[in-house]
DNA sequence: CGTTGACTTGGAGCAACTCCAACCCGGTAG
DNA sequence: CTACCGGGTTGGAGTTGCTCCAAGTCAACG
């Protein structure tokens, strides 16, 4: 097939496959008569590999790396398993920085629903009591000047550890 | 604080902290007499949601922007949220990117096992049967040239979806 | 035969850092 | 006082991984 056909088929932008073509991460492409690339569905089964090893965060000189003993042959399993494994490391940190962002939107969500309710009251309350705080210094402002109601600890926003 | 303390205090290089600042991405940081930086607790507070922001895939503008709410208030705290109920979308993204790479190591893993079995099975055969298809062709050689044993559909590794 | 559309190459531009050279400043040691 | 050190400062170049663009080629169609 050619070019747009198997970038639709990879999720790879056609500039980018030329581009991993050119850095060596695909074996050798045939081409037509008129000099256009021509991919055989082992080239597209590769490139969607490639498309996600690269989208989970694999640095291109490892998946380059990679091809390269992919090219190999058989006996280079034991680094391509290696090179797996540590990719599947990186998949767990990155999952377990997916639910620390998580959980600092859910904080900062929460911040910003007692933000409204408090604005609410004041509604309620105009022109009732007394409550005169200077009102820049009410809590739960989270901007830059003032307490941002956050991460107390050095990194922590605590999910479970 | 000085800024590589900050560094430490935030996850952020001390280079990256520079660059977010004259990106307008802090508000303006405090100087000594000398010109060194001075980080208040406020400013690590505020560099640290950058920090997570930023490492689970907000783009810089889209922090920018949010900057830009933080600072002018909170009658900007609608569109504050719609900003991380969308970054809270994009996790979710990501966490099923990460599902589906999964798959695809485990399956690749468990290729390269099945190949190596067959190496050992082929050990033990040795010098006995015929069996004398062309080594090239076997399967699980998962290489360029041959069947890789992949992704038949379109993109799926299909993890129970 | 001219135009359309999909492709080609080479190169510039971009995001988000990262690294580096050259400099300055405050403090201690000799 | 000078020499030096650690930790800052700026400006600018380099890196990764694309993405976009201009200019050209080729096949096919009306």
């Amino acid at each position: 097939m050619r070019i747009n056909e198997a970038s639709k088929a990879t999720g790879l932008s056609a500039d980018t496959i030329r581009y991993y073509e050119q850095a060596g991460l695909l074996p050798p492409i045939r081409r037509d008569r008129s000099g256009h690339r021509w991919f055989s569905q082992d080239n597209v089964d590769w490139m969607i590999v490639l498309y996600w090893l690269r989208k989970t965060g694999m640095p291109m000189k490892v998946m380059s790396r990679y091809a390269a003993l992919v090219h190999a042959g058989d006996h280079t399993i034991p680094e391509r398993r290696s090179i797996l494994l540590q990719h599947g490391k990186l998949l767990a940190a990155r999952r377990s920085d997916l639910d620390r962002c998580d959980d600092l939107l859910a904080y900062k969500l929460s911040a910003y629903a007692e933000v409204e309710k408090g604005q609410r009251d004041d509604d309620e309350e105009r022109d009732a009591v007394e409550r005169q705080d200077r009102p820049e210094d009410r809590d739960g402002h989270l901007g830059h000047g003032r307490r941002t109601v956050l991460e107390r600890p050095g990194h922590g926003v605590g999910r479970r550890g």
